[in-house]
DNA sequence: GCGTCGATGGCACCCAGTGTCATCACCTCG
DNA sequence: CGAGGTGATGACACTGGGTGCCATCGACGC
């Protein structure tokens, strides 16, 4: 036993999940052991891998949260508006939610981007939620190709918008950019 | 020693990546081990990953050979087309590269669609091809935000097409369903 | 033939991730 | 209040991906 409060104190993946946060930040991923990360949350590497799939599940919990938003927006959408803008509603729900995260969005996007495995994992997350919202468009009606066609572009909006807004000296909210973003795929798609 | 012929036998990455293919066909790709794939190659483990960089990346071997193909479309597209345009061009050209090649791009295709690691290993190359291509866009003056969209709009529009092209019950070239893709994009973006 | 050099083998090692079983705290029920 | 059940954790062994290090081999120039 490494620590005899530890053991029993609730809320295990929370504690794991920040400690990870903190050595991933001090140390930078690679350098860090899931041993480690246990360690520092008292406990053992055997239960962190009860709680995450793996080393970098860890920065992504929760984040099916983002999803149902999404979701939920698109299936809210006015029926009277086309694929792109109920995909886009989608887009903006997102922005919304993370708009007051922005600190938060900054530090876990430097890890990130300072490491391709995590960028993997970013990118089969955004492929998943891409596919989420294709099929809620589906499920009103928009045939499968188009329904493909805007979940996808909507979501490059989405990820050009986030590099953008991660800047620091981005001063505009997540939403204003990724309006945008939204707007200047119609001017250049229409050109 | 394994095989006294095979260790000075030329052509060790293209021995390792047939055995790779072999297997990963056989058993799938979790049930092999990469031990197993040099020893069909009649080499080692060590000696795999002196020419890989790990056990994804042999199923992707070459295919910055699409990457310098689609660069140079978009570097050679005509002074007067508009990012959206010269990006396509970019996509074309992968796809007739692609024509002669659907046997082997179905077959990779099945595999990597089986599973998630190697999804995440697409996903990321098609990302980095998404920046190659951005990047040639602003060498032609296209600003930077622009330059990211088009290029990701067009990579959108290249994945879904992809994933048509593949299909059995597909007759058409992938040149021809990229357009239809492109044009889908054109349409959902401006309705 | 002799030394050089790149490619390979062999070996030890680290760490991510899993299967299995024992253990512990808490809860319920008699 | 004690016995048994339950879910979370610890402990341990094990597989396999991936790396560092050094010995070795074969080709090639001299």
């Amino acid at each position: 036993m490494l620590n005899g409060m530890a053991r029993w104190e609730p809320g295990a993946p929370d504690r794991l999940q920040e400690a990870a946060y903190e050595l991933y930040t001090e140390r930078g991923y690679d350098a860090t052991t899931v041993a480690e990360i246990a360690e520092r949350a008292g406990l053992t590497k055997r239960t962190f891998f009860r709680h995450f799939a793996d080393k970098r599940e860890v920065l992504f919990w929760r984040s099916e949260r983002v999803t149902e938003l999404v979701v939920e927006a698109v299936e809210g959408a006015p029926a009277d508006v086309g694929p792109f803008e109920a995909a886009s509603l989608g887009v903006v729900a997102a922005t919304e939610f993370l708009n007051d995260r922005r600190p938060f969005s900054q530090r876990r996007h430097a890890l990130i981007s300072a490491n391709p495995e995590l960028q993997e994992r970013e990118l089969i997350k955004m492929a998943r939620l891409s596919g989420s919202v294709a099929e809620a468009l589906r499920a009103r009606g928009v045939a499968e190709v188009e329904a493909a066609m805007a979940a996808e572009a909507t979501m490059a909006a989405f990820r050009v918008g986030w590099e953008r807004w991660v800047e620091p000296t981005e001063t505009r909210s997540f939403t204003e950019v990724a309006r945008e973003m939204l707007d200047g795929l119609r001017a250049v798609a229409a050109a």
